[in-house]
DNA sequence: AATAATTCGATTGTATACAATTTAATTGAA
DNA sequence: TTCAATTAAATTGTATACAATCGAATTATT
C-alpha cells in the first residue's frame, strides 16, 4: 500500500456499479417464485416478452433486443421448443439464419402472464416518483450500449 | 389470447426490470477488460473492495455484505486463496465458521486497482446528475433488500 | 467462377447465481 | 446431560452470461 493514497474510491459504498448490481439480482429474484407458476426463468420470460409481441423474429434480432449473444440464446430457445413454446426453424433464403415463432401455446401464457408485472411492482415498494426517474436514466444509458452494438462488435470482442 | 386483453404491461419497453438487468450487465462487462489486467472477475473484484476495507471478515459477513450465498462465495473464496490474495480459516471459538483476510498481496493490489473505477466512469458517458440521482434511488431500494435479508431468510427459501 | 472476407449460430470453457440439501458444530430445551 | 433445533459452509443441480473459436452459408472481390 503506497503510502497517504486515498483509496475512498474503492469503498463499495461509494460505488454506483454495485448498487445496480446487486438491485437488479434482488429486482430478478422477485420474479421467480412468480415465473415459476409458468415455468420460466426471467431470461425465458423476457425472450417470450418479444415473441408475444413479435410473433416471429430471427435469433440475431432477439439477441440484439435482449442485449445476449448465441451463447446464452442458442441453450435458451432449444429449452423453450423443449417446453413446445415456441418452433427453431432456418431461414430458406439464408440457411444461416435462425427463425423463432412463438407456438400457439407461447402466446397463450401472455395470460398468464398479465398479472406478473404488477404483482413484482406491488412488492418492490419504490416510491413511483423514484420508479420513473430509474426507468429515465437507464433507458438513457442503455441507448448507449445500443450505440457499441450498432459500431459493430461489442466492446472486448476481437 | 383473451378478447381485447391489453398487453402493454408486458411490452418489454414498459418494463422498469429490463434497462436494470441489461444495464447492470452492460457495466460490469465495461469493469472486465480493466479487471482482467489485476486477474480478477467483477465478483471477485467487490469481494476484495470489502477486504481492502476491513482485511478480515467472516464468510458469512461478506455474504451479507455483496448479497451473495454459500453457493456464490465458496467457489469463489477458493479462487482468491489460489490466487494467494486472500486465506481462508475456521474461527477457533467457532469452527463452522469461515474467517477470511487479505494476504499482504492481496492488499497490495488495491494500489493497481485504484485507477479502475475512474476508468469504468469514463466510458460511460452518464450525466454526473444522473449518476447522483440514480445511486440515490439504487441506494433506497437496497435498504428494501437489506430488510428482507434480516428478517432471517431470503424470499423464496424454505 | 474461384477465392477471400463476412456473417450467423453453435460450441466450448470459465465464472457466476441461487434454490435445495447436506454436514458439522453449536445452542437450547426437557 | 442428552437430544432436538439452529446455524454456517459446503455441496449439488440448473440456468445464465459471455469470450473465444468453429463451421457452414453468403457476399464481396478480383
Amino acid at each position: 500500500m503506497a503510502q497517504d493514497a486515498d483509496y475512498s474510491c474503492l469503498r463499495l459504498d461509494n460505488q454506483l456499479c454495485f448498487p445496480l448490481y446487486v438491485c437488479a439480482k434482488e429486482v430478478v429474484r422477485r420474479y421467480r417464485p412468480l415465473l415459476d407458476d409458468l415455468g420460466l426463468t426471467y431470461t425465458q420470460y423476457i425472450a417470450m416478452m418479444v415473441l408475444w409481441e413479435h410473433r416471429t423474429i430471427t435469433a440475431g434480432e432477439l439477441g440484439k433486443k435482449l442485449y445476449l449473444d448465441s451463447g446464452t440464446l442458442t441453450p435458451l430457445l432449444r429449452k423453450l421448443e423443449e417446453k413446445g413454446l415456441v418452433t427453431r426453424s432456418r431461414d430458406p433464403s439464408d440457411e444461416r439464419v435462425l427463425v423463432v415463432a412463438a407456438t400457439p401455446e407461447g402466446m397463450a401464457m401472455q395470460d398468464r402472464a398479465l398479472s406478473v408485472p404488477q404483482s413484482v411492482a406491488s412488492c418492490l415498494s419504490l416510491d413511483p416518483k423514484d420508479a420513473l426517474a430509474l426507468k429515465g436514466i437507464l433507458d438513457r444509458l442503455m441507448t448507449e450500449f445500443d450505440a457499441d452494438y450498432r459500431i459493430g462488435k461489442r466492446i472486448g470482442r476481437r
